[in-house]
DNA sequence: ATTTGTCAACGAACTGGTTCGTACTTTTTT
DNA sequence: AAAAAAGTACGAACCAGTTCGTTGACAAAT
């Protein structure tokens, strides 16, 4: 039994990449990598990950002065969540509308497509 | 030269699929549909309607005495746009890589398969 | 020992979106 | 003609999310 995945608003979501990405971090970590991008406050990002901590989006180790936060789902099923929500929101909760409209909007390269295709070839064949 | 569509809200994209189902709609006509799920009133409806044409989401009629409003801009745009924002924040701007999620996440049938195949089949057509 | 730096906690302000009550105008009905 | 119904406009309240300043605890450097 696994747990729904919570829908992890925007600000909180770019902090899950950052933990997805560097694992187990400090609030500095992650202020330190998202300040390359926009730029904001240490204590924004700081209050910004305990409100995750209540939300039960992210887990804190507060053994060390400096508390070390970890994502508490994984990004795959964060990704279902949100892409399951957009479905539903503008694609009438169909999935291979949704799809149509991201490849043909999109320009793909050859590679991408190929593991596409793979991922095709796959669901058609489980679907036997 | 097409003006990028306008990223619009939850309660306005709602609204908006009700326009391009009906086509060009009173807010009595748009409230009775979204009325059938979830329950809102009606001053909140056209309250946003005027919200959206401020934004310049819906056009409006308004030669009659109860206005006639339309979808200013088409499904598909509109679906790329929120599509493009979620790859860019949740997906590293790869739309393979939200593609792969959403065919690995959702049970497709196999029409809906075929038609996926024909899509990618056409792309890489194109890309020769 | 004092100063300086690092950290968590918290409250306050601000933003965009949503919801609805109320006021006012124009029709339609009686 | 008066009353009722249907419509627009608008302000106010409210909510979630975001942003940051300030405070106080603790640790490190001088």
């Amino acid at each position: 039994m696994t747990t729904d995945p919570i829908r992890p608003s925007d600000g909180e979501l770019a902090i899950l990449r950052v933990l997805w990405d560097r694992g187990p971090s400090t609030v500095r970590d992650v202020h330190a990598d998202l300040s390359k991008g926009r730029d904001m406050g240490y204590t924004t990002v700081l209050k910004l990950m305990q409100i995750m901590v209540d939300k039960g989006l992210v887990t804190r180790d507060e053994s060390a002065r400096s508390h070390v936060y970890q994502a508490a789902q994984g990004e795959a099923p964060t990704q279902a969540c949100l892409l399951r929500e957009l479905m539903d929101k503008a694609f009438e909760g169909s999935a291979a509308s949704l799809v149509l409209r991201a490849l043909s909007e999109s320009p793909a390269d050859p590679a991408e497509l190929a593991a596409i295709q793979a991922t095709l070839d796959r669901l058609r064949k489980e679907r036997r």
